[in-house]
DNA sequence: ATCCCGAGGG
DNA sequence: CCCTCTGGAT
C-alpha cells in the first residue's frame, strides 16, 4: 500500500465512522479554549474539564485573569500537572493578551506562540479549532498514531510529523484529521497495548500488519 | 512503572 | 540536543 493510499484509507474510514470528531475540551469562546489547551499539557482532558469551570467562575476573561495573583489561581489548578508553571503561564498569557492584543485571542500562529505557555502545538490547536486553519497540532496521540499507521515515516520530532501530515492530508480535512487521530489514540490506539482487535484500520495499518507476522 | 491534547530553558 | 516541571489515573 502506497502512502497516498494509506491516507485515503484513513480518510475514508473516519469520514464514515467519526464525521463529528471534535475536541473534548469544554469551552465557550477562544479565551476559554486557550486556557484549557494550556492546562492540557501532560494531563487528561477529563481533569482539565473539572478545573476550567472553577477558573472561569472567578476569572471569566483575559482582563480578570490578568489581575489574578499566583496565590488565587494556584489552589484551583493544583491537581493538574505542572501547576506551578501553568499558574505563571496563565496569568502571564492573560496579561499579554490585555497588553498587546486588546484582550482578544490572536488567531495567527506566530502571534500565539509569543504568549507564555503557548507553543507550536497549542497555537495549532487554537487556529485550527477556532478558525479551521489548515494547521496540524501534533501531540502525543497524533505522533504515536500517525507513526503506527504509517502516515508518518521516520518522524523523530512533532514538527517533522506535522510537516508530513499537512503535506498528505487535503487542506480542508486537516483540522478534522487532527481530531480523528487524537480520539483514535485516546480510545483505540492507546499507548500501552493498543486495541487492534477492535480497530477498524487494521487493513491499512502498518503496525497491525507488522504484528501479524509474529 | 507508564502515560496524559507540552513548554521553557540551558 | 538535553533537562526540568510535577499530579492523577491505571
Amino acid at each position: 500500500m502506497t502512502r497516498k493510499d494509506r491516507y485515503q484509507f484513513v480518510i475514508d474510514y473516519f469520514s464514515e465512522h467519526a464525521p463529528e470528531a471534535e475536541t473534548e475540551l469544554l469551552y465557550d469562546n477562544p479565551f476559554q479554549l486557550l486556557v484549557a489547551v494550556i492546562l492540557s499539557a501532560q494531563c487528561t482532558d477529563k481533569r482539565v474539564n473539572l478545573t476550567t469551570p472553577v477558573i472561569f467562575a472567578k476569572f471569566p476573561d483575559a482582563e480578570s485573569l490578568a489581575k489574578a495573583t499566583f496565590d488565587e489561581l494556584f489552589p484551583i489548578i493544583k491537581s493538574i500537572s505542572y501547576p506551578n508553571n501553568k499558574t505563571k503561564h496563565l496569568i502571564g498569557m492573560a496579561q499579554m493578551l490585555v497588553a498587546d492584543f486588546n484582550g482578544e485571542v490572536p488567531l495567527k500562529v506566530e502571534e500565539l506562540i509569543k504568549l507564555p505557555g503557548v507553543g507550536r502545538k497549542t497555537a495549532n490547536v487554537i487556529t485550527s479549532v477556532i478558525d479551521e486553519q489548515p494547521n496540524m497540532a501534533v501531540d502525543t496521540h497524533v505522533f504515536r498514531v500517525s507513526a503506527r499507521i504509517g502516515l508518518t515515516l521516520q518522524a523523530k520530532t512533532p514538527l517533522q510529523a506535522e510537516q508530513q501530515l499537512i503535506k498528505f492530508f487535503p487542506k480542508e480535512l486537516i483540522h478534522k484529521a487532527h481530531h480523528w487521530l487524537i480520539l483514535h489514540g485516546r480510545y483505540v490506539c492507546v499507548a500501552r497495548s493498543p486495541k487492534c482487535e477492535i480497530c477498524g484500520l487494521q487493513q491499512g495499518c502498518k503496525y497491525f500488519q507488522a504484528t501479524l507476522k509474529n
